[in-house]
DNA sequence: AAAGCATATATTTTT
DNA sequence: TATATGCTTT
């Protein structure tokens, strides 16, 4: 084994296959696959710090990929516990996403981009798409086929996401087409129209200076397999989550890689992945060792977050009746602890009252050793929370619904950075459209087509077109617009002006919120404008918080040769988050967690809880892979380090009416296993008979205490315990 | 161009 | 359910 020097006491608390993880030699591919609480964040940690420490690796030429921004967030955190703050900041870590666009700013010529580009999300991708999908319309009704712009958007993704441009998606849409007999399939109808839009989605961005997400990433491999230098600082990459990898991201991978000469490692684990839906391909685990010639596989199998009552679902039908699953074993070294609880309802009501009164006793049984923040609701999807935040508002617990539907997408946030994106990007026509009205300056569907077809006409953008036109450089077009561009034209110059004196993103929006009075226009339009005034002003908390956090983790932005402006930074930073990125801890600590099982990966809570375990929502009626519904579950579970329990209703309001619902298929198991009877469930190791209990535990003292051990904490006095307890039931 | 009304429609997961 | 889209009118 390798020695250690003074600064090496981390490797201390590693067992021995994280050990012999992190020593690995950096020279030769590898996969850790970890299970669920194994420690993968601490051997990813470890493992760079090593390679820093230890094999002298600069910082800088190590790139770490996570899933999230918030896992990104984490890792610093814990990384700069290990080799200090300025080290970390020069690791190249965060989204592939995140890589991508830091490397398309700094090489956008080289891939044919400007470096100003605006990252276009799915809701303005939706827009363009809907705009060509009308030339459409008359086609598509005529062979009866109801396509959305949603829809189309997916097939795009789907066909990016698998490196697929519009030319390929077509050619290899006539080839399928070549090979069936019958001339009546409607899915032909769709993929040529699919097609075709692609194509004119394709010119629309570009056109627009814009990189959808997928663009970020096929655009990344581009830049890093044809241009050497955009690589040549790598030494290392190492990528977390790799099971929910796409193909194009496995293709940036071996991009990046390719200078370093097989210095890989990934962490994942099969059994969760949860994102085929986003094109993730499991196969990259095995497309990768046959690729990475020589690659070594560790297995993570100890658990270090849950107990062992809950582990065993592991071992029940709820995962292993996946049959294809490549079998692995998990042990934990926590004691057996409380056994989960299942529970069945007869209405979303009924259930979600239980969860907020199951809360709040738990909380006093556990004589305060439990804390609101301690609670996870894990959800199918976050339509399901309704019931269950009012419920918790009944009871007075304090609760915040993570990812419902994202800060960035509301109405009053886009249309501030509508008129942000328009100063840094004058071609970026979906700011455009937006901005134009807001508030509305009666610039409606044709006057902004005339003013589209000027503009290329004279090549020149749409914003200058109306820019000349209000100046009386250029007649004016048909319906009268001169007039009306007045105000628009004023705020867009002016806060040009201040952000190139070098105004911050904070003042920007302030400026921008007076010159169009824009307090104003919510209280004339919107019924609910208070709360979204406070949006607005949480938008410049954001802003000062990118500014403030940009100089710390991206000495690159400093770099002379960097075209990064302040303003540049927090549009893509506001592009590239989501919601509960940068919620702070002490923030969380006081609430319940409401979020989705997706939202959830790689988190973990003392208590969770898993409404609507039903059949059509668990598994999801439309999904067209049970299995991976069936790994979300079990995701969502071992998300629990104490308690887990599980509910479902016998009938559940779904759009109108109210339908019967039957208990998920992952968990009727147990009631087969029942009728089979006594004796074989005393000679199945994995009955689900005692996996779950209707029973909720009284919480007598040495089950507290084991709580108490697997969480670390100190255990509740009798008499703590007591006073709660009474106070509970006074109230 | 915008407001008002009617009808359908479909309910996921996210960088 | 309530939202969203499409149609009509002003």
């Amino acid at each position: 084994m390798a020695p250690q020097t003074p600064g090496e006491t981390f490797l201390r608390s590693l067992n021995a296959a994280q050990l012999q993880a992190v020593l690995h030699d950096p020279a030769s591919p590898l996969q850790i696959l970890a299970g669920p609480g194994s420690g993968k964040t601490k051997v990813l940690t470890s493992r760079v710090a090593y390679l820093i420490l230890h094999h002298l690796l600069p910082p800088s030429s190590i790139c770490a990929v996570t899933f999230t921004n918030k896992a990104a967030t984490e890792m610093r955190e814990r990384l700069s516990k290990l080799i200090g703050k300025q080290r970390m900041a020069e690791v190249r870590m965060g989204t592939f996403h995140a890589l991508c666009a830091l490397y398309l700013r700094k090489f956008s010529r080289v891939v044919g981009i400007e470096p100003n580009f605006t990252v276009c999300d799915a809701e303005e991708s939706k827009k363009i798409i809907s705009g060509f999908l009308k030339h459409h319309k008359d086609f598509l009704s005529s062979k009866d086929i109801n396509l959305k712009d949603g829809a189309v958007l997916s097939y795009i993704s789907r066909a990016k996401a698998k490196g697929l441009s519009a030319k390929d998606f077509i050619a290899e849409h006539k080839a399928t087409k070549d090979h069936r007999s019958s001339d009546f399939d409607p899915q032909d109808d769709i993929q040529h129209v699919v097609g075709n839009v692609y194509q004119q989605y394709e010119k629309a961005l570009r056109q627009s200076s814009s990189l959808d997400f997928d663009d970020l990433l096929l655009f990344g491999v581009k830049l890093f397999t044809e241009h050497p230098p955009a690589t040549s600082w790598c030494r290392h990459v190492l990528v977390d989550e790799f099971q929910d990898t796409n193909v194009t991201q496995y293709e940036l991978l071996r991009a990046i890689a390719a200078p370093t000469k097989g210095c890989v490692t990934i962490v994942g684990d099969p059994d969760q992945s949860i994102y085929g839906w986003r094109s993730a391909e499991v196969g990259n685990l095995a497309k990768m060792r046959k690729d990475f010639v020589g690659t070594t596989q560790i297995f993570l199998e100890e658990n270090y977050r849950s107990t062992g009552s809950i582990l065993k679902a592991r071992d029940s039908d709820l995962v292993s009746e996946d049959k294809s699953r490549i079998p692995k074993t998990l042990l934990t070294s926590h004691p057996s602890g409380t056994t989960p609880v299942l529970r069945s309802f007869s209405s979303e009501q009924a259930e979600a009252n239980f969860i907020a009164v199951e809360i709040k006793r738990l909380v006093a049984f556990m004589g305060g050793v439990l804390r609101w923040g301690d609670f996870a609701i894990l959800l199918r999807f976050s339509a399901l929370s309704r019931a269950i935040e009012s419920a918790l508002q009944k009871e007075a617990i304090p609760s915040a619904v993570l990812g419902g539907h994202k800060f960035f997408e509301r109405q009053e946030i886009k249309d501030i950075l509508a008129y942000l994106q328009l100063i840094d990007n004058p071609s970026f026509m979906p700011a455009l459209t937006r901005a134009i009205n807001v508030p509305s300056r009666g610039i409606g569907e044709k006057s902004l087509e005339a003013l589209i077809s000027r503009a290329a006409k004279t090549k020149i953008s749409p914003l200058e077109a109306i820019e000349r036109i209000h100046d009386a450089v250029q007649p004016d077009i048909k319906p009268a617009v001169k007039h009306k561009v007045g105000s628009f034209v004023r705020t867009v110059r002016a806060l040009r002006t201040l952000a190139t004196e070098g105004a911050s993103p904070p003042d920007l929006i302030q400026r921008l919120l007076q010159l169009i009075e824009y307090e104003n226009h919510l209280k004339r339009t919107q019924p609910e404008w208070e709360s979204r005034w406070e949006n607005v002003q949480e938008l410049i908390t954001f802003a000062s918080d990118v500014e403030h956090d940009v100089n710390l983790s991206n000495p690159d932005a400093a770099d002379a040769s960097s075209s990064d402006t302040p303003l540049r930074l927090f549009l893509q930073a506001s592009m590239l988050s989501s919601e509960g990125d940068n919620q702070s801890e002490e923030d969380s600590k006081e609430k319940v967690t409401i979020t989705t099982c997706h939202a959830a990966k790689g988190l973990e809570w003392p208590v969770v809880i898993i409404p609507a375990v039903e059949q059509g929502t668990f598994p999801f009626y439309r999904t067209d892979d049970v299995q991976e519904e069936r790994r979300l579950l079990y995701v969502a579970c071992t998300r629990a380090q104490s308690l887990l329990y599980l509910s479902h209703v016998s009938k559940r309001q779904v759009g109108g009416e109210t339908k019967p619902k039957d208990i998920s298929e992952f968990i009727s198991a147990a009631t087969k296993e029942h009728s089979v009877g006594f004796f074989r469930a005393l000679h199945s190791s994995s009955s689900l008979i005692n996996i779950f209990t209707a029973r909720t535990s009284q919480f007598s003292t040495p089950e507290r205490a084991v709580i108490s051990r697997v969480l670390g904490r100190v255990d509740a006095s009798e008499v703590e315990v007591a006073r709660r307890v009474a106070e509970l039931y006074v109230a």
